[in-house]
DNA sequence: GCAGTAATAGAGATATGTCTCTAATATTGC
DNA sequence: GCAATATTAGAGACATATCTCTATTACTGC
């Protein structure tokens, strides 16, 4: 039925994420992503009605990529193991996946809900439901309870720390080293089991 | 000598910082900056030949203004105190200066260095250089050497994880919370507490 | 008060990126 | 082969941002 398309959509994604993990975000134009492809900016825009749906789809196919392992590696039983398996997986993913993650570490979320078009509705806002849910189970088989405290100390210690190692490397343009790995694990793990403001005062 | 200025250039690179701050990087256009003021766009083009210019003398402002606090709690003699009030400033002047923290957090240095002017000449590439100086003296006096893996694990414990958390609560537009500092800490000094390669390797 | 100077003031040339619109083209089902 | 359709192809309208250029204004030193 048709003609049938020279350029898919993720070769399309594709170049957007290569050009924006070498020249930041405003390097991804339509016209670049079009002569990256040897396509004419009208086929993008067949496919695309708007940049800021590329930009918006991209961030969404990228934040999925991501959260397919990460998921995994946090439904692990035994919440340690579930821990340490989450931080690697970060640098891991991370390491296979640089143009990926190039993406997720330039976008904030704030600057994608400003433009974000009204075609994908609220994607953005329930994109990371499920893997905060995760992470809620998490804190409370890890601490017993789901504090805001405690939630902010899961946060910080399996995504937060070790996407500051990504971010680290890749911006020096280093290979993620074996000792990354081990700084990530163990400044997660002393973030995890540090006593809570609740047991520091008992204790003072 | 000649008619006094109305707009002085730290309110441009005020206001420019606080566009970055509200609608990222590519709202300080110069037309932007020029209406925050209620200037023309050709007096701002008077003080700074190009935008490139202004945004790379902001941000150069931006890292001496942080650079100076830092230094200052890094020197403390005692390594273990000045880890401690290095990571803690990192958390405090950013509370206590969010439009400058968010620059300092949106650019990302290869981007920079895309789009440096010359006029500045090579100030990007030695902006770091005397804190860099001050790591590497800092690792020398914590570790008794400085190994490329020891230097890594200093600027993760001491610039990296404390600005994840920042970056965090910016995001997030959280204040900065008394665990926030905590988890900082512990983190930072667990980093730089554990055993390098060197010492595993000898111990299995 | 007058020359000199350093700014403001703002119109507009130039470039670039988004998006639209029409035509040409390749494929499928009949 | 022919109609239907989905895509490529590319010219060009529109918007916006950078940067330039000339004129005007306010202040200083003599």
């Amino acid at each position: 039925m048709g003609r049938p398309s020279k350029f898919s959509t993720d070769q399309m994604l594709d170049a957007a994420a290569a050009l924006i993990a070498r020249g930041g975000r405003e390097a991804a134009t339509i016209v670049a992503i079009a002569a990256a492809l040897g396509a004419p900016s009208g086929s993008v825009y067949h496919r695309f009605s708007s940049r800021d749906l590329l930009i918006a789809t991209l961030w969404v196919r990228t934040v999925r990529r991501f959260q397919a392992g990460y998921r995994e590696a946090l439904a692990d039983p035994d919440p340690t193991v579930a821990a340490a398996r989450a931080i690697r997986h970060v640098l891991h993913w991370s390491a296979e996946n640089p143009d990926d993650a190039r993406v997720l570490l330039l976008h904030s979320r704030e600057s994608l809900l400003a433009e974000w078009p009204d075609e994908l509705g609220n994607e953005l806002v329930t994109l990371n439901d499920d893997v905060e849910a995760d992470l809620g189970r998490f804190a409370a088989a890890y601490f017993g309870d789901v504090s805001e405290e405690h939630a902010g100390r899961v946060t910080l210690a399996l995504v937060g720390v070790p996407y500051s190692i990504v971010r680290h490397a890749i911006y020096a343009s280093e290979p993620i080293a074996p000792w990354m790995e081990r700084a990530a694990l163990v400044a997660g793990m002393s973030i995890l089991n540090e006593p809570s403001d609740d047991n520091l005062k008992e204790t003072t």
